[in-house]
DNA sequence: CGTCCTATTGATGGGGTTCAAGGCGTGTGG
DNA sequence: CCACACGCCTTGAACCCCATCAATAGGACG
């Protein structure tokens, strides 16, 4: 995994400074609470199904999956985590996991002690709420998956994920025009957006033939975001971001 | 709405003090709390996309949903909430709203301000944990939903609602046995699916002809809670109960 | 240079949608 | 008290999106 673009201070920092109405040192203290931190190999189990976690995560870098099985043996990509995202479903209650988390490339997570993180955001309200912001942000993207798979066609889902995965990856700072590194195979896109791998690719490859992206199998290339946004009826309400400020970056970053 | 079964106590009260470990004492004090009390009536908006709510809200009493239209007029409905559970996304940030929130039934509704809430939960920190356990369920829900949409047929989709619902209910303290009122029409059913009314008949009429429950439209009674449950390979890890007790006063409750 | 994994493309079939018509119960007004 | 309307359920028929099966191609890697 090479490093994307201009990524030199912290994603949670880009997320919740330039994004949320937290202060940068405040912030700042975040990255030195007493933690632990951990390198995962792409593939590698965060935490398994059932599995009792007592730690809270962070992800620092790499893109992380929540996923479940069915009996017969199909997967369910329920969520993709991004840097800055919060990877343990709770922050206070630590309960058995109903899914897996599992690593999708290499990445680096953040292990911290219930008993320290409350602390930390006693001491620090304004950073607690960013945190409960994050993970209002988490519940809304849930429901636009859902949505995504109740009512909508296979390739407005494709446009659809792309949008909010680049979306996401701006808030975070990790892309600056309007193209990122896809780590998904198709097979993994699929299993996201409750398709088969074959379709997918059909319908990749109808994203392309009608111009809206560039896409060789790594990198996604959005050709015409507006356009785009408005083919798969993508708006970005669910991330809770105030006014439209992201909007208006992002079209200043085409 | 009549009232069903052996409903005197508060619905929190069973849910969060016979499978949580709340202490009576201070889920009463979550009852005796300011707030302001509201009868909506069936097909009420509680709250629009895009209004900003300054309150966080409970529901006592009565179904509820959250929901989403696409631009084309499809609705989706995203997650239904029974008595007990928590109507505002958000406890502490409150944010403009994502979704339609709507009442299906009569219900009431409890508004509390976001101060008094805080203040309640530093008060009272074992209700706070249960709120956090409750807001984690839901979590596991929308996951859930998610994987039913993505990796389930029609028929097994209706059969894995219907037991979510009777689990939830049942949780509540809202039946003993293992039939329940639905307020659904066929057409809502459709719209939490994603599936088309049409199709939500046919399954439905397949149900009942396998013998698995028994449907007129308003009542839903499950004639083989394990069958059933084996069939559309459902299990109940993501309501975080502590181990198989519902399990096991689901199978007395037969 | 074979092996493995992923992408790609074709052919076939099925689960589910859509369109359309009819039935049933309930309420309402003449 | 009947007639009519309206909402919801029910059932049939045609069609289509997408899954499944299958076979080929194209890297990456040892």
């Amino acid at each position: 995994m090479r490093k994307q673009s201009v990524n030199l201070e912290s994603p949670f920092v880009h997320r919740f400074v330039r994004h949320y109405q937290v202060d940068e040192d405040d912030l700042k203290k975040f990255h030195e609470i007493a933690c632990r931190e951990v390198h995962c190999a792409a593939g590698d189990d965060i935490l398994k199904r059932g599995e009792k976690l007592t730690q809270v995560i962070f992800l620092m870098s790499g893109w992380v999956m929540r996923s479940r099985y069915t009996r017969d043996g199909n997967r369910q990509i329920m969520h993709i985590l991004l840097p800055s995202d919060i990877v343990t479903p709770g922050v206070f209650v630590t309960t058995h996991s109903d899914h897996h988390i599992c690593a999708i490339t290499d990445s680096i997570i953040r292990l911290v002690e219930p008993t320290v993180m409350q602390q930390f955001f006693t001491d620090t309200r304004s950073v607690a709420a960013a945190f409960w912001w994050a993970s209002q942000q988490e519940q809304g993207i849930l429901r636009e998956q859902i949505v995504r798979l109740g009512r909508r066609s296979a390739v407005h889902r494709i446009a659809h994920l792309f949008l909010e995965l680049y979306q996401r990856l701006f808030l975070a700072g990790l892309v600056d025009s309007a193209n990122f590194t896809i780590p998904l195979k198709q097979n993994d896109i699929a299993d996201v957006l409750g398709l088969s791998n074959v379709h997918v690719n059909r319908m990749l490859r109808r994203l392309v033939g009608l111009g809206y992206i560039d896409y060789n199998g790594t990198q996604v290339s959005i050709q015409d975001l507006d356009g785009l946004a408005s083919f798969c009826d993508f708006d970005l309400s669910h991330l809770h971001l105030d006014s439209t400020l992201a909007t208006a970056e992002k079209r200043g970053a085409v």
